[in-house]
Formats: structure tokens, C-alpha cells, sequence
DNA sequence: CAGAGATGTTCAGCATGCTGAGCGAAATCG
DNA sequence: CGATTTCGCTCAGCATGCTGAACATCTCTG
């Protein structure tokens, strides 16, 4: 190596590389999203919702996440009146999760898809490409982590 | 959007793919590093550190985050006695860090670059397209959140 | 040289992530 | 039909991130 590990990001581990950028992008996204309460997490679970309610374990595999994690995020997410919870009536140890007007109001005028990419910018020259890259890494290193789900 | 916004990862915004592929990497090289009390950000400052002492606040600028976030992954580093902190005596706000025999053992059993890179492994096929990508985007947006530093 | 400002670190508190443990509700099986 | 196992969620505690505030130490200026 050389003397001193150089600030130079082409050198980095490309698991440093992948953690910095989306630390980066993180929060451009949620300075923007603070306006309403949100954040990076709640947006995505938020958008979800929108295709109608979910409980907390389909949400949490949505989002790749450990039921734990999404149990907190929801809280929050309920604390501002973003959605609601519900216990399931057909099976009360589920918990029925839904947008609230607040929430959809919110997530309307938070922004769509577009917006969320806008953060990202042109700060790449090849987006889709990258993304590609993204894609295949986020499809194999799930499927390693996550053997028997589909 | 589609009725219910899908699990299909190519339909993901950027920045959610980024989020998820990062946490996949850290998880994985996390697990192995953990086998000497280490983890992704402990390895990448005491990585740094063989180039010879830093300051605190040297370190975190090199590894983009924030003083106190530094100071906390270092306390952590102390504890687990790879690395050893003292006040400097040009500068008594300094703390100069150094990493300690145990810390350089860890590093070097713990593996190089390359064993970083192992936990990628094939899963993105043209890994050095991405990589480029991801150096794009941490330059353009490390420009824009801290637009004084060189 | 004294007061004002800049610098380097830490403390407190919040967020999402993780793991491990607990607990009620449902499903399964002898 | 009762006992055991599985399922869905929460609690507790740790990790790295962030912000805001406090603090001691230098530096710069009048």
C-alpha cells in the first residue's frame, strides 16, 4: 500500500465506496423529505402503501429489512400521523398497516419517483448502467442472505 | 405507478438501490470481520492508521462523517484495543491515534483490499464499470455537501 | 496582552440498522 | 382436544450515522 492510504475515492473498497454514496444520497434526500416529517425509510414504506395496506412483516420484506426495524420505523411513521396501524381481524397477531390523508398528502407533495432521483442528479455519467450494477448486486447478495424466499 | 409498487429491484429509485446493496456488503464483510471485534468502519480508520498517526478530526474527514461519529468509532477501536489515543503535545485539542500491535494483527489475519473485495465477489458483472460510477457519484456529491474542502 | 474568534473533541439525543429474547395468537400434530 | 411448534410483533441493547450544544485549547486581533 502506499505511505498513506490515499482521500483518492478510486482507491476505496467498493464497500466503502457503495456505503459513502448512499450515505450521501441518503441525506440529500432526507433534508429534503424533513420538510414533512419524513425520511429516506419512511418515503419508501410510505410509497408502498399506496398500493394498498400491508402488514409489518410484508412491508419489512419489502424493504429487505428485519421485522425489529420496520416495527420502529412505523411507529414513527404513526407518531406523525403519517399512517395507521390496526390489528388484523383475521389474524390478530398481524398488524394491518395504511396511509393516512396526511400521508398521502405528504408523499404527493413530497415528490413522486422523479423527485427522488433528482437528488442523484448528474452526478453519474451513465445512470443506467450503474443501476444495472446495482440491480444484479442487490439480486445476488439478497438471495445469498435470504436463501429459501423467492 | 403500477397498482403495487413491486419488489423488483430494477423498478427501485437509486437511492433505495444504493441503501440495500451497501447494507448488503457491510452485512456480509461485518460478519467475517467480527471474528476480531471489528467491523466495516472500524477496519477502513485502522486501514488508514498504517499509514501512520492521524487526528481524530483528520480521520473523519478522510472517511466522510462526521467528528463525533469518529470520535465514537474510535472509542469503540480503544475498547477492543486496536487502537491507542493520546493527547497531542503540540496541540492539546488534538488526539493523535495509532493503532496498537493487537489492532495490526487483526488487520493483517482479518485480510487486505482484496479480502474487501471478496464479499462482492461475482455478483455485478462488470464490476469496474460500477465502481466508476460510484466514484463519479461520491466525488460530485462529497463536492456539494462540503464545498470548501478541497 | 486581553478579549474574541476558530478549532478539536466530547456529550446528549434522535434516526435506522442489527441481534437476541420474550409473548400472545394461530396452526399443527399426536 | 390438548401439547408443541410456528408465526407476527415488541422490547432491550448494541452499532454507525446525524444534529445541536458544551468545553478546553489555540490563534488572531485590537
Amino acid at each position: 500500500m502506499a505511505d498513506r492510504p490515499a482521500d483518492d475515492p478510486s482507491t476505496w473498497a467498493t464497500g466503502r465506496l457503495l456505503s459513502t454514496a448512499a450515505r450521501l444520497v441518503e441525506h440529500a434526500w432526507d433534508a429534503h423529505l424533513g420538510q414533512w416529517g419524513l425520511n429516506h425509510a419512511g418515503f419508501a414504506v410510505l410509497w408502498m402503501l399506496t398500493g394498498g395496506p400491508r402488514s409489518q412483516r410484508e412491508l419489512a420484506r419489502a424493504m429487505q429489512v428485519e421485522d425489529q426495524t420496520m416495527s420502529r420505523v412505523l411507529e414513527r411513521l404513526e407518531r406523525h400521523g403519517h399512517v395507521s396501524r390496526a390489528r388484523s381481524t383475521v389474524d390478530r397477531r398481524r398488524v394491518e398497516v395504511s396511509v393516512t390523508d396526511v400521508g398521502r398528502t405528504a408523499l404527493a407533495e413530497a415528490g413522486d419517483g422523479q423527485a427522488a432521483e433528482r437528488v442523484v442528479g448528474d452526478a453519474v455519467p451513465d445512470l443506467p448502467q450503474l443501476r444495472a450494477g446495482l440491480v444484479a448486486m442487490v439480486t445476488d447478495l439478497s438471495a445469498r442472505r435470504w436463501p429459501e424466499e423467492g
